[in-house]
Order: structure tokens, then sequence, then C-alpha cells
DNA sequence: CTTGGAATGTCAACAACACTGACATATTAT
DNA sequence: ATAATATGTCAGTGTTGTTGACATTCCAAG
């Protein structure tokens, strides 16, 4: 019965949503997006990092050589925010920065060893709740979340995500 | 074959997830997210709040008549932390503090008519993209959406997620 | 070649929101 | 009486975000 109202559809095959539905929704999001931080965040924090550092190890691993301008984009926030991160990173032998050969501008991004090292860490922590969410709930299940997290991006930031997906070169 | 692929389970029944595919939901729910608290924080930038005063609001209207000490559990900060929060809200009118008639050393907190005109454009700002989401989606994805999510959770957290879900009084 | 604009880096100031630690005040429980 | 609980508050600190301003380097168009 609770069953059948959460999938219960009208006659134009329109899904019919309760406030009820809807807000469980939300309060779900909050409590898993702690669930999703808090492994690595454990990690970070003892090596007096942030979520910040965190991201940009992460998208830097995704897409080795990528420019700083391309990160800001992906990230959503300003060049002074990210600098601050990129700085105490480089400083920490965890990133590469190599000025562009041919626009010697830009600045290509990449991790060093010590980089890719800790960025796995992280990585694997987050991995292994995500992978046991997903195993608890099913090959069907792990498609309709997905499916759902698409469609509640900005246009803008999907566009990102899929980018990303598609694979990124220097 | 790449719905295949991100369906497959073993002789075991157990699925099979590749690194790939446990990137795309960690990158997911980044974006997701961001996705997902934009439109609230548009009109709580306006008004001079920030978002830990959307969820005050929120758990506040969801649970009428908590207490201090509950509403610190639901949302995993220190009490000066709330308390920088609170302070502005009843300031402002929003929230309602009410010493405990049975123990008086407890605050019993409840919306105003102006904390619930907010709460309620704040909420529907939300729902309206989750809805949209939802109805993209379908109502199966929306079903292995939330399920995904609560696996995800903490399981201290996930307690005050379903006693959230079960209804709570003074 | 000069000039405009793009890409980047950096400095300063500020705000939101979290933290710790310490302390005060009621109130309840033992 | 004493201990524990619930709450509030002050002071300090750290991360992460913001604006605004300015310098540098370099590409490209006139």
């Amino acid at each position: 019965m609770a069953q059948g109202q959460s999938r219960s559809e009208n006659t134009r095959g329109m899904l019919f949503l309760t406030d009820e539905q809807l807000r469980k929704g939300i309060e779900a999001m909050f409590f898993a997006y702690r669930g999703f931080t808090a492994d690595p965040d454990r990690i970070l924090t003892e090596k007096s990092y942030g979520r910040a550092h965190h991201r940009a190890l992460h998208f830097i691993h995704r897409s080795p050589g990528t420019t700083v301008n391309k990160l800001l984009a992906t990230l959503g926030v300003t060049k002074q925010s990210l600098n601050r991160v990129l700085r105490t990173l480089i400083e920490d032998g965890l990133v590469l920065n190599k000025i562009g050969t041919r626009d010697k501008r830009q600045r290509h991004l990449s991790l060093t060893e010590a980089g890719i090292d800790l960025e796995r860490a992280l990585s694997n922590a987050q991995s292994d709740r995500m992978r046991a969410a997903y195993r608890q709930a099913g090959a069907d299940a792990v498609h309709g979340f997905c499916t759902v997290l698409e469609a509640m991006m900005d246009p803008e930031l999907k566009e990102h995500y899929e980018n990303l997906t598609g694979g990124e070169h220097i």
C-alpha cells in the first residue's frame, strides 16, 4: 500500500507526488550527503585538509592536464577560492602546475605520485560506502538513483558531468 | 550494452561495479547536491540568511515543539553553531522559543506565521526542482533513488530520518 | 607593433558556518 | 546537598566561500 502510493501514476502516466514524498526526498538528500562525505572527511582532517582539497584532487585526477579555468567552471567557485586550495596542494607536492606549451598563459594541472596516493585513499573511502549502498539497494535502484540525480542537476552543471563521463584530454 | 553493464550481476546475484560506475555516482551526488540547494540559496541570500537557517526552519517546521537538544542531534552540529542561527531567527520573529511546562530547562521551538511563510517559500523552491526531477525520471527511478540514499546514510543518521518520517510530537 | 582582452596569480577584506574550550544559569534527579 | 541535564554565551580559530583591485603574461587583431 505504501509501495503502491509511492509508485502511483494518473491516467496520463504522470507521477502523483504528495508533499510528504517530496519532503522525504529532500531529507534523504540531506542525510545521505552527510554519509557521502563522512569517510573522506575523516582522512582529510588527519591531513589538515578540507573538502575543497578533496574536490580539487578528484577532478584533477579525473582530467589530468586540465587548466585552471576548466577546473573553476567544474567546481563552480571563484579563482581566488580555488587558488588558495591549489597553492597548498602544490606547495605540499600533491599537484603539479605546468605552463602550457601552446598557450603559455594556461597552467596544466596534474597529480604527483603523492597526490595520486591521497586521491586514491579518499576515493576508496567514498567508494566503499557507495559500493555497499549500491549492493544493498540493487541494480535497478542504482539505475533510478543516477537517473534522478541527473535530472536534479542544473543544465549547465549537467554538461560538466557529461563531459567528464565522456573523458577529457589535455 | 551500456545498460547491460550497469545492471550486470554475477551468478550469486551480486552487483558487479566498475570504478567508472562508482566514480560516476560520486560525481552525480556532487553535481546534484549543487542543484538541490541552488534554488533555496537564492531566496536565502536575498534575506541575508544561509543554508543553516534553512535547515533549522525545515526541521522545526517538521517537528513543531521540538527541543534544542533534539534539533542538535538531527542537524549534527554543535550547540554554539546552532545557537548563532537560532538567535537570529528568534530575534527576527521567525521562531518561537517556549519554556517547557513539564521540564522548565527545555526550550520548545516552533515557527511563527512569518517563519512558516519563509519555510514554505524555501520548501517550494526546493520541491519544484525535486518534483520536476521525479517526473522526468519516473516512478521506478524515484523508488530506487530513495533506496540508495537511505543505504548511504550513517546508521545513526538514518534513525533520525526514520523518526521524522514516522512523525514527531511534543 | 601596439593595443585589447584573455588566463592566471595574488593581496586584502569580509561573511557564513563549522569547531573547541570555558563558564554561567536554571532545573531536575539522586 | 550534590550531581547531572538543558541551555545559553563568550572568545578564539579554521575552512571555504565571496568582492574588489591590481599585476603579469601572452595571444590575437588592428
